[in-house]
DNA sequence: CCGGCTTATGTAAGCGCTTACATAGCAGTT
DNA sequence: AACTGCTATGTAAGCGCTTACATAAGCCGG
């Protein structure tokens, strides 16, 4: 029976009254044949259900997030979505927390340090029950504010040993150790670097710190004329070989780069400058996107599983919600795909 | 004063109550400082926000939502996250209602009509109170579930001349028109088109019938042994083009492409198969991702702005939340970017 | 200086649901 | 037959907020 006096604004209509009415039963008894059917008997359960059907009834998240103060709600914070490496990751985060009846909200920081702390506190304002968050390096106190809340959290992307943080990732340090040694062992004694922006962003900062340690043990570093920072594109990575390839000194062999886009570039740029790859210039990347075994020379890079890491990050948040309190979770394994981008440097 | 009793669930912890006893003034006031800043006076609007912020009070959302039936929720359908087209439509659409305190829920389907369904009714239980969604190939009653419960909503990225729904697109069957268009005037009569899944996609369906439509016109038509459907990567571009160029009879001397992953991989096939591109065959893309004008020939291609589908999607929904009741939008214009990937086929 | 108007604030009734507690019904024990 | 201990259901008190309505306070013109 529609209420008297004001009109419902367009939802279903039916309440858990009415429900209730129609089925001969408490409004008790709808809210447990929905949220604890096993605490009510089978042919009431079934008349409920039938009820509700008719009714086109379901229970309003308003009504039952205030009297049960649980809202079903994680939050995800990301850079961007215009990037494969965290969509994906957002995608089986999300296909394995609505799973379990959570309801994902995605904020963007288009990597600045205020607009995710905004964004977090907007999702704990909307009642996030937890939270995946891209990388540590944030705003002081914001891990602070989300713990002070009992909201769960994981960081993802990165593990940092050492962190105090639970994470699911790699060790982006350790990746590019990988890399460095890679090409170490080839025999390269001279390197460049492309990289993206490192502002608040610890997942560079590591690589490059990666780089750099691996390269010291070997008494070697990068002159600074052979590093090059800048956006994350195919145009960046070629105006940065052209500019690394034409700086007074002796050229590097190997050009490591922070991604497989600034990679591409690299290649692209080698061909058209007349360098070949990899005889006269190694290259690598970093993600293995699908075009990373397409260009001429196929790229060596680093493969890491981003969907898995949103499934992890999803498990783990969805243990902590099930009030168990899980171990940080070990670091994820990042691959080294050899392709013919790197060889040894021709002698000389 | 935290109240007696059971333990608050880890929230800040204080009420709209709280607040208002500090600040000295009534609930009402206080929801009023926030909600309708001009209906309190300067002083005491200050006062309350000063007794906000120090007990770090924010309105709870389930209990707004109740008292005031509105969720500020808005939710967007797409086949996937992993993948740039509707990622950036889905960031760009982000942006903009967020600027206007709106959060947006994201379902997708993974190119599944009954996931969309179930998404779609998800989110109508959510509480969401307008909708955007790809594409108008849905369940039968989708959008008659949607408009019943008085929820508006804008379809995205197509834009079919009479459709009955509210659209921000392009339109997909006059794009590839264009393209024939354009591979027609330079003088090809041998089409071949490789294509992604066509099933429950009205998107992809438009293409091919705009391409159809555009060589019926000229009396010519797509053999069946030059056509391939199958998944929108670049290895599927590569394994059609072999095919369509094996296949007897003769070969066409272009191919279009339903993305641009797609005409990549014909492009590489091609220059492995040693097929000269554009003088042996002309190949197009669709979408200009950044690596279309990297490849070898560049691409020629049809550019969708993406992001501004999802400002405008953006856009109209908010003047429907704002009560008024604006009218379809235009569609959006798709843009041809003429490269090296075709010419006129060589005499013979 | 009073009546009527406008405007700022308070009062209190819910919004739709969950859940602690009360109760009733039933089976098994003694 | 009375009692105990279950379990299945009902009762009713909120969850934290908004908002219609009531009220009080100012302002103005006559």
């Amino acid at each position: 029976m529609a209420r008297a006096g004001k009109t419902r604004n367009g939802q279903s209509g039916a309440r858990a009254l009415d429900v209730a009415a129609l089925a001969g039963v408490s409004t008790a008894t709808v809210s447990r044949a929905f949220n604890a059917p096993e605490k009510v008997a089978p042919e009431i359960r079934e008349k409920v259900l039938k009820a509700a059907t008719e009714l086109g009834w379901m229970p309003h998240p308003a009504g039952a997030a205030l009297a049960s103060r649980r809202t079903w709600l994680a939050g995800v914070l990301i850079p961007t979505l215009d990037n494969d490496v965290f969509a994906s990751q957002v995608g089986a985060l999300q296909t394995r927390l609505s799973a379990d009846g959570v309801t994902v909200l995605i904020g963007c920081s288009n990597y600045d340090a205020d607009q995710a702390a905004n964004q977090v506190r907007t999702m704990l304002a909307r009642g996030v029950e937890a939270l995946a968050i891209v990388g540590e390096s944030h705003r002081p106190g914001m891990f602070e504010t989300i713990a002070a809340r009992g909201v769960p959290y994981v960081v993802t992307y990165s593990h940092r040993p050492g962190s105090p943080h639970p994470s699911v990732g790699f060790d982006n340090a350790a990746a590019f150790r990988r890399i460095a040694r890679h090409l170490l062992d080839l025999g390269h004694r001279d390197f460049g670097l492309i990289h993206q922006p490192s502002i608040d962003n610890d997942r560079v900062m590591a690589r490059i710190e990666g780089l750099r340690a691996a390269l010291a043990e070997e008494g070697l570093a990068l002159r600074p004329q052979h590093v090059r920072e800048g956006p994350a594109a195919i145009a960046f990575g070629r105006e940065s070989l052209r500019s690394i390839m034409e700086a007074p000194g002796p050229r590097p062999t190997a050009v490591v780069c922070g991604n497989d886009a600034l990679a591409i570039g690299a290649l692209l740029e080698a061909r058209a400058l007349g360098i070949r790859v990899p005889e006269d210039l190694s290259v690598t990347g970093f993600d293995d996107v699908a075009m990373a075994e397409q260009t001429d020379p196929p790229l060596t890079t680093m493969r890491v599983d981003n969907a898995e890491i949103g499934r992890q990050a999803a498990d783990y948040l969805l243990t902590c919600l099930a009030g168990r309190n899980p171990a940080h979770p070990p670091p994820l394994e990042s691959q080294l795909i050899l392709r013919a981008s790197t060889a040894a440097p021709s002698a000389g």
